[in-house]
DNA sequence: GTCTATAGCCAGATAGAC
DNA sequence: GTCTATCTGGCTATAGAC
C-alpha cells in the first residue's frame, strides 16, 4: 500500500464520516471537529484533503451522486421491464425506513438545507435531476408520452413522504406509501 | 394605543421578520441580529421579547401553525364540497410558486430543518399533522376509506413537488404538479 | 421598557514544528 | 504528510445605564 493509498483513504474515511454527521445533523450543525472525530483523523490534518468546510460538503454531494448512478444502474441490471425497475427504485430508496423516519432522506435534506444558498442549484440540482430523468425515460418505455410528469411525481411522492415520515417519526408511513405506490405503478 | 400595544407590536414585527429570514436563509443561518434589522429593533431589545433564539423558533413554528388553521377554516368557509376543499387547498399552498421555487415551501423546509434535532418532532409535527388530518377528513366525507393514505399522498406530492421545485429552481413544475393533482382530485 | 457595550464561547481556518 | 497550538471573527447572551 502506498502513500497516495494512505492518503486516499483517509480521504475516504473524511467523507464517510462527513456523509453521515450531514445525514443527522445538517450541514450547518456539522463541525469539522465532528466529521475528523468521526473518521478518527485530527481537525488540523482536515485542512491537508479539503481546503475550506465547503469543499467538503460538495464532496458529500458529489459522493450522493456517485451512489445513486450506482444504484440506478444496478437497478436496470437487475430488472428486465421498466414497471419493476420504476417499483425496485422506490422500494430501494424506501429501504432504510428507521434511517429516514429519524434522519430524512439523506439527499432531500440535503437539497432542502443547500436550497437555502445562492449555489445551492448549481451543487444539489443533479441530486435529483439523475433519478427524475431516469425515472422518465422508464415511463417513456412504457409508451408513456407524459413520463416526465409520472416522473416528477413520482420522485415527489418519494420525497414528500420521507419527509412526512421524518417529521412524524414514523418508518411505517414510508412503508405503507412504498406498497401503494407500487400498486400505482402496476396499473400503469 | 398603550405600552402594551407597542410591545405587542414590536413583539410581532420581530416574529414577522423572523418568519421570512428563516423561510430565506433557514434557523442556522439567520442570526439574532438578522432578525433584529429586519424588524428595526435594536438587537439588545430582542431579548425582553425572547429569552433565547430556541423562544424566536418556537414562535416561529406556532405562526406557520396558526396560519395554516386560519387557511383551512377559510378553505371550508369558502367552498362546499370537499373535492373543491381538497384542490383549494393544494392550489393554495402552491400559489406563490416564485417563492417556493427560490425558497421552499416555508414549513416544509422548516420541518426539514428542525426535524434533525432531537426535540424537531414535538415542535413541527403539527405542522403537518394539521393539513393531514383536515385532508384525511375530506377525502372520508367523499365516501373513501382510505382517507388517511390519500391525505399523505396528497400532502406527501406536495412538499415533494415543492422540493423539486426549489431544487430546480423551477416555479412551472409546482404550476403543472398542482393542475394534475386537480384532475387526480376529481377523478376520486 | 429601551438600548449600548461587551462578555463568553465556539467554529473555521492557519502557522509552523516534526 | 501529519498534527498541535492558536488566531480570528462572529454569534448568543448578559450587564447595566437610561
Amino acid at each position: 500500500m502506498t502513500n497516495s493509498d494512505l492518503a486516499a483513504g483517509k480521504r475516504a474515511r473524511l467523507v464517510a464520516a462527513a456523509c453521515q454527521m450531514v445525514h443527522e445533523q445538517g450541514v450547518e450543525n456539522t463541525t469539522l471537529a465532528d466529521i475528523a472525530q468521526a473518521a478518527g483523523v485530527p481537525l488540523g490534518n482536515v485542512y491537508y484533503y479539503f481546503k475550506t468546510k465547503n469543499d467538503i460538503v460538495r464532496a458529500v454531494v458529489e459522493t450522493h451522486l456517485d451512489e445513486a448512478n450506482a444504484m440506478l444502474a444496478a437497478i436496470e441490471a437487475g430488472h428486465a421491464t421498466p414497471g419493476e425497475r420504476l417499483k425496485a427504485v422506490f422500494a430501494g430508496l424506501s429501504e432504510q425506513t428507521e434511517l429516514i423516519a429519524r434522519y430524512g432522506c439523506p439527499t432531500g435534506s440535503l437539497c432542502a438545507e443547500l436550497d437555502k444558498r445562492a449555489d445551492g442549484p448549481g451543487i444539489t440540482a443533479d441530486l435529483l435531476r439523475v433519478p427524475v430523468d431516469w425515472a422518465a425515460a422508464q415511463f417513456e418505455a412504457m409508451g408513456r408520452s407524459d413520463g416526465r410528469d409520472l416522473a416528477v411525481e413520482l420522485i415527489a411522492r418519494y420525497q414528500g413522504t420521507a419527509l412526512l415520515a421524518n417529521t412524524f417519526r414514523d418508518p411505517g408511513l414510508m412503508e405503507r406509501e412504498a406498497a401503494r405506490v407500487a400498486a400505482w405503478i402496476d396499473s400503469i
